[in-house]
RNA sequence: GCUCCGGUGGCGAAAUGGCAAACGCUGCGGACUUAAAAUCCGCUGGGAGUAAUCCCUUGUGGGUUCGAUUCCCACCCGGAGCACCA
């Protein structure tokens, strides 16, 4: 290609007739994109389908923050960049509006949410457009339209029919006062948040879904890259979570209440099945911890212990959640009086309670290792029971006298010897006062003693999981009813399909209060109705299902819509899922998108869906920190995007803040950098001007031309991989080398106009215009790039001495390594280094670097 | 306490084994202007020097390498998540 200049104006804003309005622009191209409907793929013809999805907001009273905007702008320049690269995108957008969040501000307004949420939902709509977001209107969902919750309520049905659905008591924090259930975060230092009592816990049957049983398919599917190229953090977040653990189930026999008794040959004693990841150190259970609610307390409870036993129960039954599990560390516990025999040595050991073991984990029993574990020790040094060291660290056989666990072996006592730390390793020592076992490695150790208890009725190797089932009650107003109607005589009979959805009642006292009953209860025309099966006055379930559970099937809806008559259409799902790209937050790391794919599996099972992993690309954006702190409405650091966008235009806000850092990181949000993008843009509308007025054709010179292929190649990659901020520095650099070259031809500025539409759509489809061209630039095509055209012929190199570098040399592209030693050598900057050395050994990186290492 | 992610100019950041500080902000100087704003041009990590140029610099200390912001080990600081998970 010829290298012609042409040569443009130098100022370019002093030439220009028609200055840059980004309001006229942008409330010009929203009402044509809206106009021509086209960020409305057909979702029937499209050719290459591209779902395009964002985590949908809640609808708060104060609107999206910068912190939101930033997430949402991230993911549509994203979708945009796919629309140019030619796939039918469709960004959908929906409210998640149900909730505990807009019925706690309801309550505080006295307005019922119903009223409240359409407003609110008003005003993200209008921040949603003015930001320039490519979504497609017609789809639009809320949670809380019983077009939407009819099917969330038939997804629960779904659940109980193929038996993922059960019901049991769990504990609740209950306000003794306003005589309600309280959500964790209304407890605050154990009272209620609005009258101060003292929070305890109470007993409740409620809903849970079985997503425990897909813990392992949960977990596989994260390392099988074929359904889930996900964000490592997130990843791992899920991982940690669902908390996989080897060891095994080992079986106490319960011999009666004396050690005597105990002792016996074959006891009949109730048993007690513990999990372990260390059965290496059953030999050194001294004692066994029960927690308190573990239903075989009372069996191991002799008559002088029961009243303590009774006591420490009600205390803590009268403590909340929250400070049960988060509270004092202090060990507390008592002793039922019982015991029960250690299958590895055949001894008795007692059976306490304590609160420190959960009853939700493992089995809600404990053998206790004081010797090897920290709570348990804690709590052996607090009651003075036996601790006995059965691993013995790999280093301490070489000073035997000086450690104190290792004086042990002299026959004293395990009781008497002082010890001062469990020794916790879960790898590394060896087996000691373990009999047969002693000498043993760690890891040998727990294979031949599971296996050796295995063989005698007392133990198994299992893999336990720390998740629990999902628990979907809510005691609350705000939420789908969960259809089940209670029937005298036929018991819990879900709401047949037909007569979904189940209303959610619009009644003003939806507040609690000291009636004790759900305020759906106290509407009677709601709550008695025929049982479905026998028509006997009969009542409805009163609890909502959470709203995690209207988020874990939305992204199957939105395709959707339009049908009234069936929650996703098979052929519309077929055609856009599962997800092509999910883009959210790692707050959502664990529940909402465990959820989801729990959901997906569960309907896959039932045949309902073509695939089990509903997202194949999830992407977590980062956050942006304000004041040294992440951006959010409990912080009360927001920065509301209104008056920014409002000042400065939507695209240079859009601009902004993707260019203030790494997009998967976010960034500081300072107002004063706002003016750079906007420069940038003011100089790129010059630019255009420039190019209407003068272009006759002209070509574009060698500098340009590989910038300009350069360019294409870094902005092209930086956009897959969500580094915004690079590829808009790769457009700044390239204006600034166009302006330098002053080179305004119509082919290069056409590149740049495309290029920045993903960035700044309104800005883009206004200079895709002035340039001529009809329709969106949405529909025009992705520049692209040939590799060779990306070099120059020559190549600076840098010359190092000894890893210095002293100099550089310019040489032809490809240059060997004797052209440019001879190169260097010829240098005096290099020379005055290697003079009277001896050059040892040369190190070369064509292109790139020539290192002389001189002796 | 455990897990993960970070720490680079005055600021946001770039470079992930090969010329540290691209791009932008701020600041300073100049041009234009009666003036200001806007715009344009130049400089802007620290130190020494009239200068060419040299020395130092990516949280701290060590290591690997011809060469380390990048890899390894230990520590310090900040952020996020989990939190008595047996």
């Amino acid at each position: 290609m010829k290298t012609t200049e042409t040569r443009v104006k130098q100022n370019p804003t002093s030439t220009d007739v028609v200055p840059y309005q980004p309001e006229v622009v942008e409330a010009k191209w929203q009402a044509r994109w809206a106009e021509r409907r086209t960020n409305e793929p057909d979702l029937d013809r499209a050719q290459r389908p591209f779902y395009n999805l964002m985590m949908f907001p809640y609808p708060s009273a104060e609107g999206l923050h910068v912190g939101n905007m930033f997430a949402f702008t991230g993911s549509d320049v994203y979708g945009r960049f796919k629309r140019l690269q030619g796939y039918d995108v469709f960004e959908p957008i929906g409210f998640d509006a149900f909730g505990i969040h807009s019925e706690n501000y309801a309550i505080k307004l006295g307005i019922n949410p119903a009223e409240l949420i359409p407003q609110n939902i008003v005003n993200f709509r209008r921040q949603l457009r003015n930001i320039g977001g490519m979504f497609d209107w017609r789809h639009e969902l809320s949670t809380t339209d019983p077009k939407y919750y009819k099917w969330t309520q038939w997804l629960f049905l779904q659940l109980l029919k193929a038996g993922k659905a059960y019901k049991k008591a769990a504990a609740v924090n209950w306000c003794p006062r306003d005589q309600t259930v309280l959500a964790n975060e209304q407890v605050i230092d154990g009272r209620c948040e609005r009258c101060g009592a003292t929070v305890e816990q109470r007993t409740l049957e409620q809903w849970f879904f079985r997503i425990t049983e897909y813990a392992d398919r949960l977990l596989a599917d994260l390392d099988d890259k074929t359904k889930m190229d996900w964000s490592e953090s997130t990843t791992l977040a899920q991982r940690n979570w669902l908390g996989r653990s080897e060891g095994a189930e080992l079986v106490f026999n319960g011999a009666g209440v004396t050690p005597r008794e105990a002792r016996g040959p074959k006891s009949n004693g109730p048993e007690i099945k513990v999990f372990t990841t260390r059965p290496d150190t059953v030999f050194g259970a001294t004692f066994m911890v029960l927690a308190p609610e573990h239903p075989l307390v009372d069996a191991f409870t002799t008559p002088d212990c029961r009243a303590e036993v009774e006591a420490y129960r009600q205390s803590m039954a009268s403590k909340d959640l929250v400070s049960r599990k988060v509270g004092e560390r202090e060990k507390t516990g008592v002793f039922t009086g019982g015991y029960a025999v250690n299958p590895a040595t055949g001894n008795p050991v007692p059976v306490w309670i304590a609160d420190y073991v959960l009853m939700e984990y493992g089995t809600g029993a404990i053998m206790a290792v004081p010797g090897h574990d920290q709570r348990d020790f804690e709590f052996a040094r607090k009651f003075g029971l036996d601790v006995v060291e059965v691993v013995r660290p790999p280093d301490s056989s070489g000073d035997e006298g000086l450690s104190p666990r290792a004086q042990r072996g002299g026959g004293a006592s395990p009781a008497d010897v002082p010890v001062e730390a469990a020794y916790v390793d879960n790898e590394r020592g060896v087996l000691v006062n373990s009999g047969q076992f002693d000498g043993l490695k760690v890891p040998e150790a727990k294979r031949a003693i599971t296996a050796w208890l295995a063989e005698r009725g007392a133990g198994k190797a299992i893999v336990n999981y720390r998740l629990h089932d999902w628990c979907i009650s809510r005691q609350r107003y705000w939420g789908p009813p969960i259809p089940v109607i209670y029937c005298d005589e036929h018991g819990a009979v879900p709401v047949p399909e037909k007569d979904l959805p189940v209303l959610l009642p619009l009644i003003d006292d939806f507040q609690p209060d000291d009636s004790g009953v759900s305020p759906l209860a106290r509407h009677e025309e709601w709550y008695y109705v025929p049982c479905p099966v026998c028509g006997r006055r009969s009542r409805r379930e009163t609890d909502v299902s959470d709203t995690f559970l209207d988020s874990a099937w939305y992204y199957l809806r939105y395709p959707s819509t339009e049908f009234d008559d069936r929650p996703f259409d098979q052929e519309r799902t077929r055609k856009w899922l599962p997800v092509t790209t999910y883009i959210g937050g790692n707050e959502h790391a664990v529940l909402h998108l465990l959820y989801s794919r729990f959901v997906s599996m569960v309907l896959h099972e039932l045949g309902l869906l073509h695939f089990d992993e509903p997202f194949k690309k999830f992407r977590a954006h980062g956050h942006i920190v304000k004041d040294g702190a992440k951006m959010s409405k409990s912080r009360g650091n927001v920065v509301v995007p209104d008056e920014y966008i409002q000042r400065w235009g939507a695209d240079t806000f859009r601009m902004y803040l993707m260019f203030l850092g790494p997009f998967q990181e976010g960034g500081d949000f300072r107002d004063d950098g706002v003016s750079g993008p906007r420069r940038f843009l003011d100089k790129v509308w010059a630019l255009v001007g420039d190019t209407i007025r003068d272009d006759n054709g002209a070509e574009i010179n060698h500098a340009v031309q590989v910038k300009r292929h350069q360019t294409v190649r870094k902005v092209t990659a930086g956009l897959e991989e969500l580094h915004y901020n690079t590829s808009i520095a790769a457009l700044m650099e390239f204006v600034n080398t166009i302006r330098a070259e002053n080179v305004a031809s119509r082919e290069v500025v056409e590149d740049l106009i495309v290029m920045l539409a993903p960035f700044a759509p309104h800005f883009a489809e206004e200079n895709w215009e002035r340039l001529g061209k009809e329709g969106s630039i949405f529909d025009a095509e992705w520049p692209g790039w040939d590799e060779r055209l990306t070099v120059e012929d020559t190549v600076e190199i840098a010359v190092q001495v000894s890893g210095k570098t002293r100099s550089r040399v310019t040489v032809p592209r490809g240059a060997d390594e004797k052209t440019v030693v001879a190169a260097a050598q010829q240098d005096a900057g290099v020379r005055r280094f290697t003079e009277g050395k001896e050059v040892r050994k040369v190190v070369y990186v064509p292109n790139r670097l020539l290192n002389l290492v001189v002796g």
